[in-house]
DNA sequence: GTCGAAATTGACTAAATAGTCAGTATTGAA
DNA sequence: TTCAATACTGACTATTTAGTCAATTTCGAC
């Protein structure tokens, strides 16, 4: 039984929205660890109690900016008109998908590598944030699954995402100060290449 | 003519180096830019003002580290016992020295992680940090080059030194998410080989 | 229109932080 | 030993920040 949605509850949901937009700004010009609650509600235009009507602190939107973020890519994943053929066709597409995310929701990228940097560091504050990058990884390995045999080691599968994400993450990350987006698109497609017959390879097809 | 270093001079030093390591202890543990002040000079045991004698404010402080973190890698780059003598043995060498690094040196190795996303973000406050890491590509490249033809396209190499750089931070990265520590040994030697075999097949070696 | 519920506001409080600088400690030359 | 130079200290100041909560606004049922 669907129910309709009220004013008051519209109005709580746009405010939402432009409290998690403003925040992927902040985040991205600023790093999710030197923004400030105050500047996020000023370029959301909202008050600062709102803010905390919505969520706990600060580290509960970088979760939800997160999870919102790795569903997208997922979808991303998940879109293709045709379901890929072969391995290679797949991870191709794989990689299509990481390329295209970074390009055109670069806002949300930038997220998932300071995110990842959150996890990666000593502390024990951000348990739930490990969540959603499982979640990515195991996508990508039920996207390829189906195009390996089945007696596969689930840790090969696991090195395989694993190669996948970090290979999208740490090249673009680097080619980002060496090379002119020019040359970075005209990487691209060669790389990516390489980095696909590679994995065929280890993987023993 | 070489001046013998004074006391006043060693105690000097050695303060900065207490600063240095407390410094790279709080930015592995808090990040960068949630370390403050404060906790570097009490976990150095040193002075607040003394901080600032020897540096500007946190951020030449990041840049400092970063410069010798990438001095140390650059320094394994060029430790072999002997010169290797093809371009796999070579690229084999430079996956192990940054293997080597980020087992070895962690603290620094997720320093030089941070330093990347910081270049990364719009800010344009770090400018100074840029230099130490196209530094680290440039060494990639002039390690790699004598096994080049003379007449490979400068952009192709910077590819492959982002490709190297990008696969080693990328995969290192995702990796501690989603592996044990054991499951991550054991993955870096088959990756490596088939990562090196597919770059020498795009240099059409 | 009334009134209670829900959403929002932003002044305020307590705490945290960068940076300063007068005072202190250590060193080195004479 | 004296005195100047250098290195260091940490209380202090001004500023910034997270979080609170009484007040206000908006909404919706009757």
């Amino acid at each position: 039984m669907k129910t309709k949605e009220t004013r008051t509850q519209k109005r709580a949901r746009r405010t939402r929205k432009k409290l998690k937009k403003a925040a992927l700004d902040v985040f991205t010009e600023k790093s999710v660890a030197a923004a400030t609650v105050e500047e996020i509600t000023e370029k959301a235009d909202v008050g600062k109690g709102t803010l905390y009507q919505h969520f706990a602190d600060k580290d509960q939107i970088v979760v939800t900016l997160v999870d919102e973020a790795v569903d997208h890519l997922i979808g991303r994943f998940r879109a293709y008109d045709c379901k890929p053929e072969t391995l290679e066709d797949m991870l191709q597409h794989l990689l299509n998908a990481h390329y295209d995310f970074s390009v055109e929701c670069r806002e949300e990228f930038l997220l998932l590598f300071q995110g990842k940097l959150l996890l990666k560091l000593e502390s024990d504050t951000m348990d739930e944030l490990e969540e959603p990058y499982l979640r990515y990884l195991q996508e990508i390995e039920h996207q390829v699954a189906p195009y390996l045999s089945p007696r596969i080691d689930t840790v090969k599968i696991r090195r395989l995402a694993c190669a996948v994400a970090g290979f999208v993450f740490g090249f673009f990350s680097f080619a980002m100060i060496g090379m002119t987006e020019k040359e970075i698109e005209a990487s691209v497609n060669p790389l990516r290449r390489v980095f696909v017959r590679s994995l065929c390879a280890f993987l023993g097809r």
